[in-house]
DNA sequence: CGTGTAAGGAATTCTGACACG
DNA sequence: CGTGTAAGGAATTCTGACACG
């Protein structure tokens, strides 16, 4: 069970993950209209699913919907928040990529007690890296690695 | 900018993030009638959005469908597979706790080296802990605690 | 129990045009 | 440029019934 939930949480499903423009706008507060309408201009990509008729987004592309939102209210052009947002899409692979590589076990003994093993602790290897939950609060200790 | 990726990242919108029936049936593989027949027994639930007539999943609900179905493909009964499910459920919030609770600062210089700050290292308060990605590998190392 | 299907109606999304600016 | 709206048609989802087992 311990091994299963790990491997579920690396399974994030995203990749399969496709939306209906009516979802996206709910999600990220842009509109139908606005959606179309960066789509058009090529700021924005939509798939077409075997299968289906209508335009599906991505996860990523709601991401960086609200990416383009975000620097839009913030007084940005259209464009120039396009622009802008290029340079973060690489954030969420980031954290998929860091989960993949280092989260080793997840551990939850009871609601309170939750444990993330991350593997050797590269300045000791003879140690692994843990991130243990107490008390709503997440604080970092050493164990000795697990032979 | 940095602030900002961080701030996305914590913000991960699945909160508000709702999907119909036939995104949730694509991403997952469980049928359309699969799922409202689960819902009319009550296994998953469907939230009415203000002004939607239709069913919305939330991405808490999906990874519990998928959770499911993967059991069942296990040999589990419906039934027993949902149970085994209840479990799980928490395995999504504490990714999002631990995020949001250590990812102090994501830094990403260029595509090949990418840092995640985490704040204090607990056995060691004058060092921060910092993930750090080189050529593609996660390690971690200590920093002085910057003032 | 657990899932599928045909049926008719309701809600959602589509495109192209036009408005405002 | 960037977004909204009315319009008519197309694709999606709805429920309740029935089938299979």
């Amino acid at each position: 069970m311990i091994n299963d939930e790990t491997e579920l949480i690396k399974k994030f499903p995203v990749e399969h993950l496709v939306l209906g423009i009516g979802d996206v706008a709910a999600a990220t507060g842009v509109s139908q209209s606005q959606l179309r309408y960066w789509e058009r201009k090529g700021y924005i990509q939509s798939r077409v699913v075997a299968g289906r008729k209508n335009r599906k987004f991505s996860y990523k592309t709601l991401l960086k919907v609200q990416q383009i939102k975000t620097l839009q209210d913030e007084g940005l052009t259209l464009v120039a928040a396009v622009k802008q947002s290029q340079q973060r899409d690489a954030v969420f692979d980031t954290l998929r990529s860091f989960v993949d590589g280092r989260f080793a076990q997840i551990q939850m003994d009871d609601e309170d007690h939750i444990q993330i093993n991350m593997g050797p602790f590269d300045p000791d290897p003879t140690q692994d890296l843990v991130a243990e939950r107490i008390a709503g609060k997440w604080q970092f200790k050493l164990i000795p690695t697990a032979k």
